[in-house]
DNA sequence: CTGGCGTGTCAACGAGTGTTGGCCTACATT
DNA sequence: AATGTAGGCCAACACTCGTTGACACGCCAG
């Protein structure tokens, strides 16, 4: 689901050289030749996280997506849709959280808050996804489902109470999310210079509590 | 010592202390009759601070402003220069923060969290502040200010060691507003559907180790 | 060669935005 | 009564946005 390297430093007229050669490779999961409109589509897809990312929803224009892929912006437009549908393929994300099940008990908090640590430094994708659905009511659907399908089914693994598990993984996400947002949206201070290390003890044990011990 | 409501052009933004009491023209606290100003400009406040908070910056236009507060959109120009100065009025806030050294040691990381929640949901002001702050880039440094003045030295307060206080000033701001974004931005239906009591319950003894323990 | 099709550009439209300047009205002061 | 002024409205400007339709180039099949 990655995107490939472009060689464009320079940003010259010359687009449709530039996408002549770089004939895109991986097509993976289909067996027809790899259409030259593949690689564009990826290039879009990642200006469009990038934008997503830095700008939010409404200040992220599919004309500077379109500048940053070096296409018109017509073409985004062919190709997704809408700026709604824009959105849609950018912000599709896997999580890739680990099983709970397989890490002793008592660690399943400190490694929940390392796997997303770097989940959120190594793609743009979840960082778009967040200042996306704090600005937009459809971005803030994706985050629902997001939380649902995939980080809810995994606090279920490891809860004692299935009642609780809502509960529990919206205390999860609290946390998480909120240091996420302190460190890379807004960028407070202190916490964009906290290391990886002292968020994962200082968070490890709280999480650990959302998710395993009982009572409040 | 205070300054004359004089609405010229580019006019900066003053205090809207006033604000929060003044809802309606009879504010007595001097001899001159209430001017018509006065309502309206506390009007148009209410007006953008509610926009601002269910909107973000982007989508919280002028003229919807204008329109809810019944005026022409060219007042809201007049009283407050542009829409940055309109915002830097509307997003004025004192937290009131109570005084941390007063109550028991171990209460304060209950205390600290109900006040916020009866905070957030008394005053649209704070939920206008982080929306605008993760939609922003003047709405982080004005959160980047609050954070500054008003949570960190409560938190030095309570806090053993001083120079540990940016750091726990910062986790306990990541889970405090990690549950306002999933409860309120967000609206994540297990955050929202949460009373007051879980809430303390489970997030104060996190606030309290932020605030107090020692080592992660 | 010819004709379609995929890929891409160009120019424009309509809507909505922040912002500005001119004009009007009521009223307090002279 | 005359008038200055604060408070307010209206119409417009300049701009940006998402979006659209017409046209141009390169490729393959017939």
């Amino acid at each position: 689901m990655e995107d490939e390297a472009k060689p464009g430093p320079a940003r010259e007229a010359d687009a449709g050289a530039a996408a002549h050669l770089a004939v895109s490779a991986q097509v993976a999961t289909d067996g027809r030749p790899p259409r030259r409109s593949d690689s564009t589509r990826a290039a879009i897809l990642r200006a469009a996280r990038e934008r997503f990312a830095s700008d939010g929803y409404e200040r992220a224009t599919i004309r500077a997506v379109a500048r940053d892929a070096a296409i018109d912006p017509s073409m985004v437009m062919r190709y997704f849709g809408n700026k709604e549908g824009l959105f849609a393929a950018a912000s599709e994300i896997d999580l890739r959280l680990p099983e709970l099940t397989v890490v002793p008990a008592d660690e399943a908090g400190t490694r929940l808050v390392r796997h997303f640590l770097e989940r959120w430094e190594g793609d743009e994708t979840l960082n778009a996804l967040v200042r996306v659905g704090v600005t937009n009511p459809a971005g803030a659907e994706r985050v629902h489902s997001v939380f649902r399908d995939q980080v809810a089914p995994v606090v279920a693994s490891v809860c004692p109470d299935p009642q609780q598990v809502p509960v529990r993984a919206a205390l999860v996400a609290s946390q998480i999310l909120g240091m996420a947002v302190s460190r890379y949206v807004l960028r407070l201070p202190p916490a964009a210079a906290l290391t990886h290390e002292e968020i994962v003890n200082w968070l490890g044990p709280t999480v650990q509590r959302y998710l395993t011990a009982e009572g409040p």
